[in-house]
DNA sequence: TTAATTACGGAACATTTATTCCGTAAATCT
DNA sequence: AGATTTACGGAATAAATGTTCCGTAATTAA
């Protein structure tokens, strides 16, 4: 009935996410966009209708994606202070590897956007309660296994490593120094264990 | 030999200061930005320039002020767990008091334009590691004295607990909780003490 | 094959952006 | 007081911004 898009609305979104995590909502502007994305401007509009839409669809893309797979990750865990450590180290690596200095697209997102845009704040907010409910859910268990520590509830030890990943975001948008991150690491880690 | 400014500097700064602050470089106009400081647009440009002088200068007032304090409270403390969970605390507080969700403006910077603006990112580096320094320091001395565990050396106690201040002003950008920002500050000064 | 519908490329648009310019006002030095 | 220098208000500017419009191309249902 109607001619076919000449691009993957998927494909789009993940080249979307990468340009606003890496230069965020108002670091980018549309010429950018259509420059980035490689479809038409007009192609753009007729799909994602304006560019806090696009940003709005990005972020939940990245949810879906990033944010899940973490959660995946800890709720099938065996080694509650491995997987912790993991997730911790996985998100630094770009920033040391790459030199590209994204940090958390939701914790960039949460600086830059939140205060203002009550929309995006919610978006921001259903991921951080997300992420934190998973880290509850697998402290919890780590201290029924005798793995994690029992001197604070798990709920206060899941905002606590939360309140760490976001330390870590935030180092990794800037100078990252392989160093400080092992030790920041190692203290987080120290505290949760027995 | 010349008419006389009719605006103190300093405060022109102050003001650019929380402007740059609560929304951004980005986030703000330069008509906003005449709006908000109460001087003229050629006044504007005949003593800071342009935007982005404007914003390093603010950028370096809030070091000059706000780090300062900091330092200068660490430096003199008798308690280092008290004295660091006062700075942690006093971060927090216009956050849940204003809900005006201005974070820290060196977080917000570093996350906004550093990986983007070497000039920036050199300001912010060096604001870092003199807070680093500073935690140091203090925790060093509170180690002699007993009051700081030494599982840990000094100096990665001091970027752990960087990160954690870090993490708490990403948090307040949006939605702060006291009792999740009590869970988190407890924690962590319970991992300093022995 | 034709009709209907949607996609695409690119020019066009109105608005906002940061910045400059200019005429006038005020302050200081001689 | 006069000359010189700088500050100020506001209009003006050029470029960039996000978005729309239009003619044409491609796809499918009838």
């Amino acid at each position: 009935m109607a001619r076919t898009k000449e691009f993957d609305e998927t494909e789009v979104l993940d080249k979307a996410m990468d340009l606003f995590w890496r230069k965020g909502y108002n670091g980018i502007s549309a010429q950018e966009l259509v420059d980035g994305l490689g479809l038409s401007r007009s192609s753009l509009y007729d799909t994602f209708v304006d560019k806090h839409t696009l940003f709005t669809r990005a972020l939940e893309h990245y949810r879906a994606k990033g944010t899940n797979d973490i959660v995946n990750l800890l709720d099938n865990a065996t080694s509650i202070p491995e997987a912790i450590k993991e997730v911790l180290i996985r998100a630094q690596k770009s920033s040391l590897q790459n030199k590209d200095a994204r940090g958390c697209f939701m914790v960039n997102t949460r600086v830059e956007l939140a205060p203002h845009d009550p929309e995006i704040a919610a978006i921001v907010k259903e991921n951080w309660q997300a992420l934190e409910d998973a880290y509850y859910r697998a402290l919890k268990r780590g201290q029924d296994m005798g793995q994690i520590t029992t001197t604070q509830n798990a709920r206060a030890l899941a905002r606590f490593v939360v309140n760490n990943s976001w330390g870590l975001s935030v180092y990794g948008k800037s100078d990252a120094d392989k160093k400080v991150i092992d030790d920041i690491i190692r203290v987080t880690l120290q505290t949760l264990t027995p």
